[in-house]
DNA sequence: ATGATTGTTCGACGATCGTCACACAGTTGA
DNA sequence: TCAACTGTGTGACGATCGTCGAACAATCAT
């Protein structure tokens, strides 16, 4: 139900979650899942005009920065940002980069 | 006294503030500078084994992306965190990233 | 003036990054 | 079984990044 591999949110350093999030599709991709609720990769769902290859790589850096799970399901995959660990871990940056309007 | 150009604070973008903090050396140096005290650019005040150049090239990527003032005095330079700006523009940001002894 | 000091800028280099097209693997449904 | 579908992985490409040495500009002390 739950698949490909996260990492320990101990292990995660916080260098590697800002590269993570220090890209513009990266990031409008964790606003979009601020709410904690699953989202499906599928392409529609983002508003974003990539290919399915790069929006692979994408969730593939989210997911090994820490920042996402990914919940495989049948042959459809949905990312969540693991928010709970994430606060715990580093508090306040999910908040303040999630943020409210300002661009 | 204050020299180069830093940009407006409403003008900085919160991913050019996360790709300028997503280097080591940078987060290094933004963590130092925490207590907003200015801090000369000198290489000894880093504890980092880098050169003139590499450093230079790092101040002035913080100093662009909104981060840090530079304090020019005579032939001294200092670089200072714009923490009252950065908490009115990104709140949270700043003292999460600077955040405790978490790695 | 002259030389030492402090820091910037320039050009180069290898490494990493973001993107794509293409081939591939697993799941679903007919 | 077989075709359609969803997503991953690979290899390539140009662009950007981090680093360095060397040259330069500005300031200070003598």
């Amino acid at each position: 139900m739950t698949g490909y591999p996260s990492p320990d949110m101990s292990d995660v350093e916080l260098v590697d979650v800002l590269r993570a999030l220090a890209d513009p599709v990266r990031l409008h991709v964790v606003r979009l899942l601020a709410n904690g609720e699953p989202r499906a990769k599928a392409l529609d769902e983002w508003g974003l005009d990539l290919t399915k290859s790069t929006m692979a790589h994408h969730f593939r850096i989210l997911r090994e920065s820490g920042l996402t799970n990914t919940i495989v399901d049948g042959r459809t995959h949905a990312v969540q940002l693991r928010r709970a660990e994430l606060d715990e871990r580093f508090p306040g940056l999910m908040a303040s980069v999630i943020g409210d309007g300002r661009s």
